[in-house]
DNA sequence: TATCAAGAAATTTTCGAAAATATCGTAAAT
DNA sequence: ATTTACGATATTTTCGAAAATTTCTTGATA
């Protein structure tokens, strides 16, 4: 996940670029819910052995992305209302407290990364209108990029690396249920003008109204998914 | 770790088998921290070809018990006092946190479970004077399994599963620095009074007293293990 | 003495095939 | 008709060796 690969300038192994294709293709929603991660499939889809492949999803399953079972090998985890309002309540805590953490412990250098990937955002596509899956991801990861920016001045990695997973499988529920598609332009504006006003608080060092509006930014998008479940639980009940 | 495998009469892989077992000599400490981990010494100690011990290295990475570089192969992680420090913390918030959702929500299995494992612990060897690695084996799951019956009422597995991690990687900061061996009689007598004041206040469903015992019985270990430290750093600067 | 290069050795990583296991379909039996 | 047993097939898991990479050693050069 981010959080720990920032940095990584290093000779990469082939089991790690397995792990960053298969993680970005369940974050996307590419790989359903549920769906059995045959090796066939995935040594084709990835072009890689079964030994790199394994490690992969090793490294996943103990992240909850995928689940394995016995000898019946691996599947992409399925998504679950109670899983979601688990993750959303528990991030809703971690976020704020990594917030307030940051307000106080953050140094020049996190307002300079907030400041920078927060332009880096509002240079790509706005959430309107479908895109590119190419151009899509970009969106998604600088979006990811900003938000975690936001946290990264909180000194303790602990906290980081639970944010970060919380929000990886949060934008996961996010892409699958509430696809950019859906969001109007006005929504696309206002989420914008969100973002800006969450990087203002946070560099003016105002606790209250940065956790305010966190909370105000995530429920948007909450609200919406929890409605989906209905579709989406009635779509796949039988399986 | 225990808050997923709990349940597990499954046919099991070797992969799996070999990652309780890493585990299991991360935490004792009987793998040193920093030590490398090289393929023909996890062959011959646990009896397993390189892909099943690759896999319970990449779950044990993605845990942060084992750290992996580049193509160097993977580490047992190392300790530190800063890593230590943002455990505590961070376990301090979350481990209360699910005591109080735990006494919120708690049903009757909760309850049974929590004596059951209490009594469980109370059968065991006492902490003080060592043990056998076996019997303190025992000693330790036993104290885990206590721990977490306290929380499982908390109806959040994601909660659950964080606090399961961060024990585990306290329990190996404890008995790296603060082996039973040097507990008292005393000592060990009043750890135990402890638990039976944790375990009641959490059955009469009390958050404000279940929060402070579980404060004073972690600080008790906690300022020990900082203490030793200063040796530890001490000596193992070099490396 | 210190630095660097080149080759040898050690080690990690990956592949491809073998072994183990699960799944499916068919047919016999109740 | 339902269940059970039994091969046949598909799939996962594991092994052992090959390939790739790092680390160590040695010797030459400034």
């Amino acid at each position: 996940m981010s959080a720990d690969q920032r940095p990584d300038p290093r000779p990469t192994t082939q089991a790690v670029a397995v792990y960053e294709l298969l993680l970005s293709d369940i974050r996307s929603g590419a790989l359903e819910p549920g769906m059995p991660l045959r090796t066939e499939l995935l040594k084709s889809r990835y072009g890689s052995g079964v030994s790199p492949t394994r490690e992969a999803l090793a490294r996943l399953a103990a992240e909850h992305f995928v689940t394995a079972e016995g000898k019946k090998g691996f599947r992409v985890a399925r998504i679950t209302r109670a899983d979601f309002e688990e993750l959303v309540a528990i991030r809703k805590e971690l976020e704020v407290r990594a917030m307030e953490l940051a307000i106080r412990n953050g140094n020049d250098d996190w307002e300079a990364q907030i400041v920078a990937s927060y332009h880096h955002l509002t240079k790509t596509h706005p959430p309107g209108l479908p895109l590119a899956a190419a151009a899509e991801e970009e969106r998604e990861r600088r979006h990811r990029d900003f938000h975690y920016a936001l946290l990264a001045g909180c000194r303790s990695r602990w906290l980081l690396r639970f944010c970060d997973r919380l929000t990886s499988h949060l934008e996961r529920y996010r892409r699958i249920l509430n696809p950019r598609a859906i969001i109007s332009t006005g929504i696309a504006d206002e989420i914008e003008e969100e973002h800006r006003a969450l990087m203002m608080a946070m560099i003016e060092r105002d606790p209250a109204r940065a956790a305010a509006l966190i909370e105000r930014h995530r429920d948007r998008t909450y609200d919406v998914i929890l409605a989906r479940f209905e579709t989406y639980e009635h779509r796949f009940a039988a399986e």
